[in-house]
RNA sequence: CGGGGAGUGGCUCAGCCUGGUAGAGCACUUGGUUCGGGACCAAGGGGUCGCAGGUUCAAAUCCUGUCUCCCCGACCA
């Protein structure tokens, strides 16, 4: 079956991109720059949907459905947003074998598209805030691409929401960073920083936009997703107006915020390690896998361990748990451990013989593969604690690795030093041309200004001018 | 679009320099022995060597053209 992994150290992207493949997760497709996602992969977004779903749900938030294609022309009416999508498009210029009017853009995100809609739905101040989320695909026409974190196609949800007033879609704005950041958190195991983007890496078309950022066993950092405040630009756009309660009509403000399938592959490299995949119990397909062991068993023995096997895994199931079973008696026992730490079940059961001799079983936790030997009748409880405990260890590894690369740098020299070391805490005047000399000498884009890092006054490490505070660069995907 | 590399059974690749009946490992099929960390033995099935020209008695191999894919950059969630 599977063969072994290509380890960290030979590279880090080759590494990854094996991996993806040989947990079965997904593969490249024939149409150029897709991929398929396969049944190990899609049951981990079917988790982060359920998740996510609920969040937005319990805000209340609703979701709906708008069309795949969007008419050009709808693209042109925010200026900032064409040009910042424009060379992404795929384009529909021939249907129903005659070429079209006007050509269909296959949409990159539906900020237009949905405020066409919201134009007609809305009248009143009654009527907002609106709080609409979109599960959806997209396509954008990226010139290279690599598995789950940039490819022409993939899968996300969108958010689009209008309020009265700027100080609600703001707070709105934040609240929806605030819901990616404890998903992030709590359920990926995965730490980010919250904070805001500056203005040349800012959403096209949109008055702030606010990210979460995450580090990557590389130390490059990963977008994992951004939450924008659009102001009143679709708004003005697509006339998108209600009636105030001063009686007069009024644009609304709007905020859209997305997360994508990219947070699949931030998962990934946040904490796999060269045995294979390693998934946060939290949105684990699968939490146990029960290895009968059944060799040079008699057959009375056999049937017992099997019954057993199959005991075990109901009770955990009542328990709530995903299990599976794995009686294949055409694999050796050494080759079902390897292929189930390869494809990141979290916990493995061992059960033969000698442990039910002993009335135990051998239970192994994923990330650290200590084998522990548990009584079976306590089994189901212990199995609960280690992947709640697994939970907690794989954020807090996770923590401890983003921190010990994380640095402040007080000169361009240093800087440039540490390109590779990870998160850089740098002054910066601010000025966009300082902040595009640094990526195109350095390779360093400002990923965001964290809200939790205090904004101290210094000198900009290039120019030497005032500084309001640092802000964090790295080398990202 | 720039710079590298690769196209040979399902997968990973060797063979090419120096032309002469297409190979290995993995996977697959059958039988047997195995089975607590990726088992072994035996037998077997499966390939117009990316495509098109050319050179030659003879091309996977040499020449020309062409297509595709991968990696590194520019773009990006």
């Amino acid at each position: 079956m599977a063969e072994k992994l290509a380890p960290r150290e030979k590279g880090f992207s080759e590494w990854y991109v094996d991996l993806v493949q040989k947990a079965k997760l997904a593969d490249y497709s024939d149409v150029k720059g897709c991929m398929v996602i396969r049944p190990n992969g899609y049951a981990i977004w079917e988790n982060m949907q359920r998740v996510l779903d609920k969040m937005f749900k319990d805000l209340g938030h609703k979701n709906a459905y708008f069309p795949l294609l969007i008419p050009e022309s709808y693209l042109k009416k925010e200026a900032e947003h064409v040009e910042g999508f424009n060379p992404q498009l795929a384009v529909v210029t021939h249907a129903g074998g005659a070429k079209l009017e006007e050509p269909y853009v296959i949409r990159p995100t539906s900020e237009t598209i949905i405020n066409r809609s919201f134009a007609k739905w809305i009248q009143s101040y009654r009527d907002l805030p609106l709080l609409i989320n979109q599960w959806a695909n997209v396509m954008r026409w990226e010139m290279r691409t690599r598995l789950f974190l940039r490819t022409t196609e993939f899968l996300w949800q969108e958010g689009h929401t209008c309020h009265e007033t700027e100080d609600d879609a703001e707070k709105e704005t934040l609240q929806m960073l605030e819901v990616y950041r404890k998903f992030a958190e709590d359920y990926m195991a995965m730490p980010v920083m919250t904070g805001r983007k500056t203005e040349s890496e800012k959403f096209a078309g949109a008055l702030r936009t606010y990210s979460i950022e995450a580090m990557m066993q590389d130390k490059k950092a990963l977008q994992a997703g951004t939450s924008h405040n659009l102001g009143q630009n679709f708004a003005k756009a697509f006339d998108t107006m209600f009636q105030g309660r001063d009686g007069k009509q009024h644009h609304v403000w709007q905020t859209s915020w997305g997360v994508s399938t990219r947070l699949i592959g931030g998962l990934i490299m946040t904490h796999s390690d060269d045995t294979g995949l390693i998934v946060p119990p939290r949105l684990a397909p699968t939490h146990v896998v029960i290895i009968p062991i059944a060799g040079k068993a008699t057959d009375a023995e056999k049937t017992q361990v099997m019954e057993k096997s199959h005991a075990l895994a109901a009770d955990l199931k009542k328990a709530g748990l995903s299990v599976v079973v794995d009686d294949d008696d055409t694999k050796s026992p050494g080759w079902k451990y390897s292929e189930h730490e390869l494809i990141g079940t979290c916990l493995r059961v061992e059960l033969g013989p000698k442990d039910l001799a002993k009335g135990s079983c051998v239970m192994v936790r994923r990330d650290v593969k200590q084998k522990e030997f548990i009584p079976l009748d306590q089994a189901v409880g212990k199995a609960q604690e280690m992947l709640e405990q697994m939970q907690t260890s794989l954020f807090e590894k996770a923590k401890s690795f983003r921190d010990a690369n994380t640095f402040e740098v007080n000169s361009y020299e240093e800087m440039k030093e540490k390109a590779d070391a990870g998160f850089l805490l740098a002054h910066w005047n601010g000025d966009p041309k300082v902040e595009a000399r640094i990526k195109d000498e350095t390779g360093l884009t400002t990923r965001n200004r964290p809200f939790a890092l205090k904004q101290e006054a210094g000198k900009c490490v290039v120019t030497g001018e005032p500084s309001p505070g640092r802000i964090v660069f790295s080398k990202a995907y």
